[in-house]
DNA sequence: AAGCCCATGTAACTGGTTACATGATTCT
DNA sequence: AGAATCATGTAACCAGTTACATGGGCTT
């Protein structure tokens, strides 16, 4: 159940309401990470309530409850993080279609390729640019938080994604049906 | 519904049977891309042949169903691959762990990556070496399919998930706290 | 007062996993 | 003959998505 670990993880790094929950979800782990919508974190936050893994801390001005983890938490947080990974089977879209491409033919192939590091190389600059922001706000000799982090992990992603593309152009261009 | 392009993608490469496609399942596309169980494989496979995007091609001896693509399913497979990505959200619980480690404190962090940089180094050395036997398998000049490609790719995210974790031990290195 | 964002929830449905079930062939 | 592998299926359950529903507070 991975849903939990990752509302334990962003509650352990803030404390804040299903709300804000959700879109820090939709910005921060949605591309690489995980998804979930409202509708699924709602529900969960009350059940990890009741197991004694988070605690209402707060509540704001219209209704909203404030999360905050509970010292039980942090340790089921931590015993996960700890434990072997691979149970839960990798999913995206993205990379199965990087391994159906050959199942195209060699025209329809190049124009897919030469797409997909096109659009991997500009969303790599796209989050450069988001990493030099990041720098200019943090005080030179800082330490750099979990954006950081996640940010440089994103970067090299969409490096990863524009550079494979383009050995598989290389590749294409060896053939002998090359013109 | 990316099961069914993933099957499509399968059986346009090699008409096979159930039996045959959850094990292609498991030992090509499980790590880094999709995943599905012969549970889900077979009706989806019923549910293919009504929709006329797989016919059975070929009885085998204990009564097995060998498939193959129609032309509708190869025009069906073509449209999803250049369809526009991002539907399908990304879930990978390796890179959710990447991205939750600042809620760690530093011994517990410095731990935790240095194990994620020595397990990804291994997976990618054992990559390495299975790219060696896929190219000497291969006759030299002759193009590289499917399994050559997917293996770069494979051996490429290692390396990502590899000097990443180092990279964040240089950083907290770099840190104050830092002994 | 109207419209937007904040904030929480439930219901119906679809996709995916685990468990149950069965039988044929091949290997030892 | 017994065990392992091939081969296909269903049922019950859990996770995740889409749609429906409601109301408070803030801005213009």
């Amino acid at each position: 159940m991975s849903l939990r670990h990752a509302l334990l993880g962003l509650l352990v790094d803030t404390e804040q309401n299903g709300y804000d929950l959700t879109r820090r979800f939709e910005q921060t782990l949605s591309g690489h990470a995980w998804s979930a919508g409202h509708s699924q974190i709602y529900p969960e936050l009350k059940r990890m309530t009741a197991d004694g893994l988070i605690e209402v801390v707060d509540e704001g001005s219209r209704g909203s409850k404030v999360y905050g983890v509970t010292p039980a938490g942090r340790d089921e947080l931590r015993r996960w993080m700890f434990s072997p990974p691979g149970e839960a089977p990798a999913r995206n879209e993205f990379v199965l279609r990087l391994f159906l491409l050959s199942s195209l033919d060699l025209p329809d192939l190049r124009v897919l390729a030469e797409r997909m590091a096109r659009t991997s190389d500009e969303q790599a600059t796209e989050l450069a640019g988001t990493i030099k922001e990041i720098e200019a706000a943090t005080p030179a000799g800082q330490p750099h938080g979990y954006a950081r982090f996640a940010a440089e992990f994103g970067r090299r992603w969409f490096e990863l994604q524009r550079d494979w593309a383009r050995w598989v152009l290389g590749e294409l261009d060896d053939r002998p049906e090359a013109d």
